[in-house]
DNA sequence: CCAATCATTACCGAAACGGTAGGGATTGAA
DNA sequence: TTCAATCCCTACCGTTTCGGTAATGATTGG
């Protein structure tokens, strides 16, 4: 339940990524150039994401990353969850004495059950191609172009 | 978008009042006991309930802290956002350069409003008259033992 | 060969977190 | 009138996390 710099930077990333999709890998150092990303932390990032299975990266000269799935099918909950961590409750996860001398369990849990799944609905309900689609892919810029 | 041990405890410590509301006062050092807060440390937080207008101090002997408003009138979003600020998007707040060549604002930053929204709604749709009922309140048990 | 790129590990300053400490002001009750 | 209980305020403090930077190695296209 804590977002930071990294799932905005990582998301920012791998939307870049979504709009490049089919074009070949692009490198961190690309990205942290258009997207304002300090480049080695970037990098760590995508350290991250490739050990989640999300992008695959090409090593060497012209390498870059790449996603392993169609934007469709990678969701932001995807992508955070890979930086930060399961996405849970940072509040009352482990059992706590009761009050009110009726219950055993926390009676804030209801609460921050229902936020942490509020949360995950919408990173789960959002896809990649939802967010890159909001500005056009370059793909569809190029045939914007032809005309 | 960060919860942190003090909301834990903070709605906690408001859930105690609901549950003994209008009998009265109930002190700090009372409630750090009875649902395990470290008395200082909830000391702090209801300084900052005070301020917002949560709760009500009575100083002296025989004090302690009553509600305001009837624990129906009092979500969890005021309680939340009187002891860590106000509940927004702790990434991407600011605007920022671009990608993809389409637009001047985050890409990203669509997720990260219905993110805030979505637990806005969860915290503003919960009173504290919700979180205590579920464990019944002090009254209801007493009326309940009456029989 | 070499430049570009990813991989790995270590490090580091600043801020936040989760409290603790010490004193002061107020008030009910003995 | 004294005293204990309680709230009030400010300061402090050790640890962890955040947001990176640095150094170095491994891999590969040209």
């Amino acid at each position: 339940m804590r977002l930071t710099a990294k799932s905005e930077y990582g998301v920012l990333a791998v939307i870049d990524l979504a709009c490049t999709y089919g074009s070949g890998p692009v490198s961190a150092r690309q990205i942290a150039e258009r997207r304002g990303i300090p480049p080695r932390f970037l990098e760590q990032l995508f350290v991250s994401l490739r050990r989640a299975g999300i992008v695959t990266a090409v090593r060497g000269a012209r390498g870059g990353f790449t996603l392993t799935r169609p934007p469709a099918q990678i969701t932001v909950l995807d992508v955070v969850e890979a930086l930060e961590g399961p996405l849970q409750s940072s509040v009352c996860d482990q059992e706590r004495e009761s009050g009110c001398g009726k219950s055993a369990s926390c009676a804030a849990a209801p609460v921050w059950a229902r936020a942490t799944h509020a949360l995950r609905d919408v990173f789960a309900g959002t896809t990649l191609e939802s967010l890159a689609g909001t500005q056009g892919t370059f793909d569809r810029r190029d045939s914007a172009s032809i005309i």
